[in-house]
DNA sequence: CCGCATCCTCATGGATACTG
DNA sequence: CAGTATCCATGAGGATGCGG
C-alpha cells in the first residue's frame, strides 16, 4: 500500500493493515492460527494471489509469523504477540458494527467461525455476581461454547466436552441477543434452548454498551 | 467499495470504512467538526476528489453529517453520533501503533492537532488518585490542553486561559512520554517545562497498557 | 477564495489459469 | 496443497476547470 506519509498512530497504523483483507486475514488468525487453506476457505471472496501478497506484507510488517506445524514440514500462519494486539480495536469494530448486522445477513456469505471475535466483542461487560457455567450456541451446524467464569466469559470453538445448555438460533438472532438488540423472550419463537436455561440468560445479562444506529 | 459480501461485524464495518482515507477523516472530525477546505489541509496527500467522494459515502452510510454554520450558508462537516463511536476502535489502532511511532517523523508530514487524539487515546488510564490540574503541550509551536480531573483526562486544543504547566519538546518526545516508552528524566534534555513540574509528572503516570513490538 | 466536478494516467485489485 | 503468473477492470492520485 501507498503509505499516508503523515506521523499518526493512525496513519502509520493504517499504512500496516489498512490494505484491503488485512484485518480480515487477522480475524482469521484471531480464530485459530491457520494453513493457507483454511484462509483461503475462511476468506471468502479473496483472490489466492492477494492473500499470498498479504500474508507476506504482514510478515514483513511484524503481525504475522509463519510456524512449522509439529513433525511435519507444513507451514502454519499465526499472529505474533503484536498481531494480536490488533483484537482491540477490532472487537471495537465488531462493537461499531451492531447497527449494520441487525438486517440479517441479506445475501452474504457466512461462516459460524466468525461468531468466536464477534461475541468475545459484544459478551464480556463486567463480570456481575455470576456463577460459572459452559454453554453452546449452535449456529448453521455449528457450536460455538461459552465459558463464563468470575472473571470473564471465553469464547472458542466446541470440540467436544460438557455443556450446561445449547442454545440454537440463526447468526442474526445470536448477534442480536448478544449485542442486546434483542432480548430473549421477544424471540422466543426464534431459539431454540436445551438444557439450563436461567445459565443462558445469565451469561446474556452483561454486555458492553452497544451504538445505536 | 467493493462489499466483502461477508455476514460478519468486522467485514461489514470495513465495508463502511475501510475505503482509502476515511478512517483519516473521521480522525479529523473527531478533533472537531470542519470545513472542506481545512479538511483538505488537515488531510495531506488526499486528492480533492476523493475528499468530495468520500464525504459523499460517509454521509450516506450515516457516519458523518453536513451543517450549515450558524447564519451563514458555509458548510461544515461533523460526526453523527453513530460516527463519533468510531473513537473507540481508532483509538485501538492509536494504542497498537506505538512501536511504529517511536522511529519518529523520517519525512512524514506532521499536525499537531492529530496529538488530540492520540493523547487522548495514550493517556487516560485508571484515574488514580491525582488533584485535578490543567497543561498545556507545546509542539511545533501549537499547543493541546491536558485537563486532569478525578474522571479522566480531557484533551482539547488550547484555546487560552490558565495553565498550571507547559511542556515544550517534539512530537515523537510527547508520543514517547504518553506512551509510557519514555521517562521524563531519560529525556530531560529534549523537553522544557515551565510552571508545575509535578502535575506534569503526575499526568503522564497512569495510561493504557502499550503493545511491543 | 470555497466546494466541488472532470479528465487523464498509472498502480492496485480481482478472477482464473498454471506450476513445483 | 501452496502458492505464481497473467490478464483485465477498477480505483487512486494529480492537474485543472468552473460556478457561487
Amino acid at each position: 500500500m501507498r503509505s499516508y506519509g503523515q506521523y499518526c498512530g493512525l496513519a502509520r497504523a493504517l499504512d500496516v493493515v489498512g490494505d484491503r483483507w488485512n484485518l480480515l486475514i487477522v480475524r482469521q488468525l484471531l480464530i485459530a492460527p491457520a494453513r493457507y487453506r483454511e484462509l483461503l476457505d475462511g476468506l471468502p471472496g479473496v483472490a489466492t494471489n492477494l492473500l499470498a501478497d498479504r500474508l507476506r506484507d504482514l510478515e514483513n510488517a511484524g503481525v504475522v509469523e509463519r510456524r512449522l506445524a509439529e513433525g511435519t514440514n507444513a507451514v502454519v500462519y499465526a499472529l505474533t504477540e503484536w498481531g494480536a494486539g490488533l483484537r482491540e480495536p477490532i472487537e471495537g469494530l465488531v462493537r461499531w458494527s451492531t447497527p449494520l448486522m441487525t438486517r440479517g445477513p441479506d445475501g452474504d456469505r457466512f461462516d459460524a467461525a466468525w461468531l468466536v471475535v464477534a461475541l468475545r466483542a459484544l459478551l464480556p461487560g463486567e463480570p456481575a455476581g455470576r456463577r460459572s457455567s459452559t454453554i453452546g450456541i449452535e449456529v448453521d451446524g455449528s457450536v460455538i461454547r461459552l465459558r463464563t467464569t468470575p472473571g470473564g466469559t471465553q469464547v472458542e470453538k466446541h470440540d467436544g466436552g460438557e455443556l450446561d445448555a445449547v442454545l440454537r438460533a440463526d447468526a442474526a438472532i445470536v448477534l442480536g441477543l448478544a449485542a442486546g438488540a434483542l432480548k430473549l423472550d421477544d424471540v422466543a419463537g426464534l431459539v431454540a434452548i436445551e438444557g439450563d436455561e436461567a445459565a443462558v440468560r445469565d451469561i446474556l445479562r452483561t454486555r458492553h454498551p452497544a451504538p445505536r444506529a
